[in-house]
RNA sequence: GGCGCGGUGGCCGAGUGGCUAGGCAGAGGCCUGCAAAGCCUCGUACAGCAGUUCGAUUCUGCUCCGCGCCUCCA
C-alpha cells in the first residue's frame, strides 16, 4: 500500500500489514454547519481506514473537532461555548448522514487542554518558544527545516498574523493570553489565555497516536500554515510526527473553491435534505468516489446528476435477480484477474476513480456478488437492497396485469400513471408474477 | 512577487513511452401493445510550440490558460 505525501512528493510506501497506522486528520472548526468540502476529507479518510482494515491494517483514525478559536469568538459574543458544543453535534449528526460511521476518536481542542499546555511549556523550556506578555510564540528561526512541507522559504514568507509582541514576524501564536470579549479563557504558566491554532493538532495527535505515526490529513489548503506549523513544532518537541501528508484536493462551486469566508457554500445538511439540494448519501459518495482524492472535483447539478445516474444503474444490477447458480463469467470478466486489480488500483494511492471503473465492468457483467462485495467498502451496501413495493401498489399492478391480459391498453396505461404519481414504475417482465416495481424519487 | 497543482473526446474522469480505461449524454438497432430495463453497434481524445526517442498523450524545456497556498478556511 501507498499513497502520495505532500512532505516527500511522491508515493510512498506504508509498512507491512499489521502496521499499526494511525491517521490524524485535521477535522472542521465548529461554528456553523460544515459544507459539502468539508465532507471530503472524511468520506476519504473514512473509506481510507476501512480499507487499510480489510488490507490487514491496525488502524487507529483520530479526527479533532476545533472548539476554542477566533472565529467562534466573533461568531458569537459571550456565548462561544454554547456556540461550540451546538455546532460540533451537526458535525456529528451530518456526517452520520453520510453512513460511515465514526472514526476511532474525535477529540476537542478544550478537553486537551493539559497536554497543550505542557507541549507549549515543553518548546518554551526547550528555546523554541518564547513568553511576551502573556503570550507565546513559536520561533520560527531556531528550527532549521521550517518550510520543507510547503516548501516555502521562510525569506521569502509573508508575515504571519502581524503582532508587535513577535520578535520575528515569521513566528506564530503557540498561546494567546485572554482578550476582553473572549468567554473563556484557561490557566497557564503565561496566565489566562488559550492556545493558538496549530498547536492543538500536534499535542491531541502525540496523545492519541504518539510521538511519531503514519498518515496525517488535511485539506490542501492547510499545508501552509496550519500544517507546516504543526510540523515545526512537534519536529522541535523532539517528536518524529506523521510521516506521510495526504492532502485532499478541494471541492470547488462555480470554478471557485468553496470556502465559508468566500460565501460560496452548500452546506452538507442542505446538499442531504429533500427540500434543498436533495441528493441521496450514495449520491453524494459515489460523486466523491468520481475524482481521485488529491484531484479538485466540481460540485455542480452536472456532475452530481451523473454520479446518480452511476447509483441507479448499480441499484438495476441487483434488480436483475440473477440467478447465480446459472451465472457464468462472460467473455473478457475474470473474476479473480479483476479482484486483483481491483486491490491493486486502491493500494496504489487509493484509486477509487479506477475502483469504480472495475464495478462497472462487474456490473455489465452481471456479476452481482462480486459488485456487493466491494460496494459495502464505501458505505453503498444499501444500493444491493431492493425497496419492497407497499400493498396498495402492487395491487394497482395486478389490477394492471389483468387489464393488460384482456389487451385493455388504455386502462392499462391509466394504471401505469396512477402507479408513477404514487412514486413507482411498473415494468412487465416474463418472470412472475410478470411485472417488477422500482421506486423513483 | 514567492511556492505548488493541473490542462484528456459533447460532459465527468483514470491511465500509459508503442497494446480497448470507465461513466454520463447522443445516434441506430433488437426486445415491447406502447414503455421501462437489458442487450448489440457507433466516438482513434490527450492545450500549443520545440526537443529527447525507432516511436510521446505519457519524458524535458518554453508559451498560453485554469486552480490552490503565501491571512481564517477541509
Amino acid at each position: 500500500m501507498r499513497v502520495y505525501s505532500t512532505l516527500q512528493r511522491t508515493l510512498v510506501e506504508l509498512p507491512a500489514p499489521p502496521g499499526p497506522v494511525g491517521i490524524y486528520l485535521c477535522g472542521p472548526t465548529v461554528y456553523q454547519r460544515i459544507h459539502v468540502g468539508n465532507a471530503r476529507p472524511y468520506v476519504i479518510f473514512m473509506w481510507l481506514a476501512r480499507w487499510l482494515r480489510l488490507r490487514g491494517y491496525e488502524v487507529t483514525f483520530v479526527s479533532n473537532i476545533t472548539d476554542v478559536n477566533d472565529k467562534i469568538y466573533a461568531a458569537a459574543p459571550g456565548h462561544s461555548v454554547e456556540l461550540a458544543d451546538r455546532a460540533a453535534d451537526w458535525y456529528i449528526e451530518d456526517t452520520d448522514r453520510l453512513g460511515l460511521g465514526r472514526p476511532d476518536a474525535e477529540p476537542k481542542a478544550t478537553e486537551t487542554m493539559e497536554d497543550i499546555i505542557a507541549m507549549i511549556a515543553e518548546l518554551v523550556a526547550g528555546g523554541h518558544a518564547y513568553e511576551a506578555q502573556g503570550d507565546v510564540y513559536f520561533r520560527v528561526g531556531r528550527y532549521g527545516d521550517y518550510g520543507q512541507l510547503s516548501r516555502q522559504k521562510p525569506d521569502q514568507m509573508e508575515d504571519q498574523e502581524p503582532s508587535s509582541l513577535k520578535k520575528d514576524p515569521r513566528d506564530f501564536a503557540l498561546w494567546k493570553a485572554t482578550k476582553e470579549g473572549e468567554d473563556t479563557s484557561w490557566e497557564s504558566p503565561w496566565g489566562k489565555g488559550r492556545p493558538g491554532w496549530h498547536i492543538e493538532c500536534s499535542a491531541m495527535a502525540a496523545k492519541l497516536l504518539g510521538p511519531s505515526f503514519e498518515i496525517h490529513g488535511g485539506g490542501l489548503d492547510l499545508v501552509f500554515p496550519h500544517h507546516e506549523n504543526e510540523l515545526a513544532q512537534s519536529r522541535a518537541a523532539g517528536q518524529e510526527f506523521a510521516h506521510i501528508w495526504m492532502h485532499n484536493g478541494l471541492l470547488r462551486l462555480t470554478g471557485e473553491k468553496m470556502s465559508k469566508s468566500l460565501g460560496n457554500v452548500a452546506t452538507l445538511e442542505a446538499v442531504l435534505d429533500k427540500d434543498q439540494y436533495g441528493w441521496d448519501r450514495e449520491t453524494l459518495l459515489l460523486f466523491f468516489m468520481t475524482a481521485h482524492w488529491r484531484k479538485p472535483i466540481d460540485f455542480s447539478p452536472e456532475t452530481m446528476m451523473q454520479a446518480h445516474t452511476q447509483v441507479d444503474a448499480f441499484r438495476e444490477l441487483f434488480r436483475m435477480k440473477i440467478d447465480r447458480a446459472a451465472w457464468k463469467p462472460p467473455q473478457g470478466w475474470n473474476p479473480d484477474v479483476e479482484a486483483q486489480k481491483f486491490e491493486g488500483v486502491l493500494d496504489n494511492d487509493f484509486n477509487t476513480p479506477d475502483a469504480l471503473a472495475i464495478l462497472h465492468k462487474a456490473r455489465s457483467a452481471w456479476d452481482d456478488e462480486f459488485v456487493r462485495e466491494r460496494l459495502g467498502i464505501f458505505g453503498l451496501e444499501s444500493l444491493t437492497v431492493d425497496e419492497e413495493a407497499p400493498p396498495e401498489i402492487v395491487e394497482l399492478a395486478e389490477m394492471r396485469l389483468s387489464a393488460r391480459a384482456e389487451r385493455n391498453f388504455p386502462e392499462s396505461d391509466r394504471l401505469r400513471d396512477e402507479i408513477a404519481a404514487a412514486g413507482w414504475e411498473v415494468r412487465d417482465v416474463s418472470a412472475e408474477p410478470g411485472y417488477q416495481l422500482v421506486k423513483r424519487d
